[in-house]
DNA sequence: TGTACATCAGTGAACGCGCGTTCACTGATGTAC
DNA sequence: TGTACATCAGTGAACGCGCGTTCACTGATGTAC
């Protein structure tokens, strides 16, 4: 690997540099504002380099969403792991619901590019971005299934119930990170928001 | 009022065929797709003849937006004066929701503007958009206000309920219209879906 | 009922803008011999 | 170790595009008298 020096005709690790910039535009002026040329510009190169790493747009914000969900995928991980299968099932579906949030809140780029990018369905079947996206999703089923072999959920509800947690904890980051919770909810601080979907989930569990 | 004629100099209603042409766009190509020429062309209009009713693209939008608070008020409305006072509280909050899934899906274009078209929040508070937004929010945090008075949220919790309610009805609603859910869900129906958010959101009323 | 006139609701040309993409090019790198 | 050369990763000019907005204009409407 090259060192990444400033004044080199190659730049080093331009590919990681734009995916680098593409979140900091995001996480300033939002996904609509978001354009190639910005990225470039932001990467220190002109404007035609990108097409060499990622070839159109399309492939950049491909290429960010993947990362997003892989870096959720990462936490889940982390999560799974530092549960003891002894323990309460119902403490694993929290901890990845915690991830979840935890993840959302703290990345909001990749949270914004990972759902707002989308794509005609037939395209998006079968791509790199559903196999990664679909992973995450199979993490968090694979906690339903500790549930239902538990005897807490009905086998037939399981991947109803894992939709049901998703949509959940999808709302409340949405709301959260465009900002239309605080505006209701004075008193607000990330971590009673976190306590309050948690209280939510276990109702759901419950029900 | 004049009447509706195709070929003369003045259209008629622009006001209400450009929110039209609103919808249909941001039904059929997404709101990211959403510009003001192409409304002018749907409306059969020059491309600057929608300045003079909305003044510019976020005129327009926020019109949009406001008449589609403005529907899930009416919805709201009818859910509530369909509850007899005497009846259990949370079968009104339970009709809320309904009625809140069932705008989202049938009107997804409505939806889509409501929370896709932002704005800085110096320029959002106290905007007519932000007093439409509100007023839903008070007719569910109303139905709240019920439960806290049969004893079944307590009163510091209101607000807080409120919130979570309508994020677990938000992130259903967006993953259901942007093609999330079926994906994953194979046996999926609309009404399915429904049944499976008021099941959350009496878990959550129980919690 | 007629007429003058203000007002309203359109037109269409023009502006400048930033965008995505293409393309011939060139500087830098690394590898084969 | 040196040299030739293929490959890689950039440049920058150029293209066409659709966009939002402005502006002088004009056709239609409705109202005062």
């Amino acid at each position: 690997m090259a060192p990444m020096s400033t004044d080199t005709y190659h730049h080093g690790d331009l590919h990681r540099a734009l995916l680098g910039a593409v979140g900091e535009i995001v996480a300033e002026q939002g996904f609509h504002d978001l354009s190639l040329r910005e990225a470039a510009r932001r990467a220190g190169v002109s404007h035609s380099a990108p097409a060499h790493h990622f070839g159109d747009k399309d492939g950049l914000l491909d290429a960010f969403a993947i990362e997003g969900f892989e870096l959720l995928a990462n936490r889940f991980d982390h999560a799974t792991r530092s549960h003891d299968s002894d323990d309460d099932p119902i403490d694993l579906v929290e901890g990845l619901g915690r991830a979840y949030l935890t993840f959302a809140v703290e990345d909001p780029a990749h949270y914004a590019v990972m759902f707002n990018h989308t794509k005609p369905h037939d395209e998006y079947v079968g791509s790199d971005l559903a196999v990664a996206a679909d992973a995450c999703f199979e993490q968090l089923a694979g906690a339903v299934v500790e549930l239902v072999h538990h005897g807490l959920v009905a086998e037939a509800n399981a991947r109803y119930v894992a939709t049901m947690l998703w949509g959940t904890c999808h709302g409340i980051a949405v709301l959260w990170n465009d900002d239309k919770l605080p505006h209701f909810y004075e008193d607000h601080s990330f971590e009673g928001v976190l306590d309050g979907v948690m209280g939510v989930i276990r109702g759901l569990l419950r029900a």
